[in-house]
DNA sequence: CGCTTAATTGATCAGGGTCAATCGTGGTGG
DNA sequence: CCACCACGATTGACCCTGATCAATTAAGCG
């Protein structure tokens, strides 16, 4: 594909990438998800994108790392060295472009997730998560969160709290169904995009 | 520098591009400050970046944008066509280089909008957004604002009442002087670096 | 079958939003 | 030249959403 990188697996809540460490690689998903990160002088967590199966993560563009990585779950993972990319991308016009793409991807998602956090309420972005989560699933109405509220908190600017109320409102008004923890249900999803705004 | 493009002027409050608008161009600020935005149904307004010269903006990975432009003020920009780069990258390692490098300073920038909007109360906000800002001009302690107090909120996720406040509050605290509206001087860099927290 | 960790639920509180009035400032025209 | 106007910014009063604190329930796991 994009190059030879090298397959490694990370197991739930271990590290793939810590702020500080040198920028001299990135990753591929093949299975799993990732959760890239940041942390602030106290407690609090703000996590900046999850990353299922397929996409690419890790680029920075300064040569110490200021974000985080983490294995959500059991992870699979293909690492590139990022010099020996660079070298391919010099001779191979397919690779630069192929970088290109990914790294245009990974805005496009940034961007979207300001959006998220910017002007939205509790609800709305619990319902707009919802959705844009059960689009990578291979049922567009029945699938399972790989993540915890916390994460998902950390994800959206919220607390586990608030979010949990969210979900469970959302439930009662017959929008989703919460079979178990982790799986989610979507009943109505006309109601639910008109949450989301 | 990247490729051959066409000067152009825009007038201040005016588009330059507009969300639906084919992709098929992006740009280089030389002169003024650029707003790239998105738009709720509803009349809220998220700023996703502010562009100062030498900065570039407009990539986006879908054929249709996502996102508005505007002139925050008057603005002198150089125009390029997106298929001649490509073009150009294709035979140039150079542009694909320089191409790259402009896409992920995007993102990095993406990325700390997103932390700014996570977990943060609104002075923190507010004094975070003046530290970065300081930095664009020559002096880093006394500069001026090319935005307005609702272009500030709208990029803090926040409303333009509680920027003024936190704005009156910093400078009844010494922190910072607000000579006029658009002029700021940072009194005690500091305390506001620990309000930034 | 306890023990630990995650999630839910409830009660209270505060930060920031909303609504509304006032103040400035710069631009325009008499 | 100055009065008036329009628009942006500030300030105040009040309210509401989501945070905080705390207790309870649920779910894995040894």
């Amino acid at each position: 594909m994009l190059a030879a990188g090298t397959v490694i697996h990370v197991r739930e809540g271990h590290e793939i990438f810590a702020e500080g460490m040198p920028t001299d690689s990135f990753y591929k998903v093949l299975g799993g998800v990732v959760r890239v990160c940041r942390f602030l002088g106290d407690g609090r967590r703000q996590i900046e994108a999850f990353h299922v199966p397929g996409e690419v993560f890790g680029f920075e563009i300064d040569a110490e790392r200021n974000l985080s990585a983490e294995a959500v779950n059991d992870c699979t993972l293909v690492c590139y060295r990022r010099r020996s990319v660079e070298q391919m991308a010099q001779k191979d016009q397919a690779v630069s472009r192929q970088l290109l793409h990914h790294v245009l991807q990974n805005l496009k998602q940034a961007q979207d997730h300001a959006l998220l956090l910017g002007r939205r309420g509790a609800v709305e972005k619990v319902a707009a998560f919802l959705l844009a989560w059960s689009r990578h699933g291979t049922d567009r109405r029945d699938f399972t969160l790989a993540m915890t509220r916390q994460d998902i908190a950390d994800y959206l600017g919220l607390t586990i709290e608030t979010v949990s109320r969210s979900l469970t409102q959302m439930e009662r008004d017959g929008v989703i169904g919460i079979p178990n923890t982790r799986a989610i249900h979507l009943s109505n999803v006309a109601t639910l995009e008109k949450l989301a705004a």
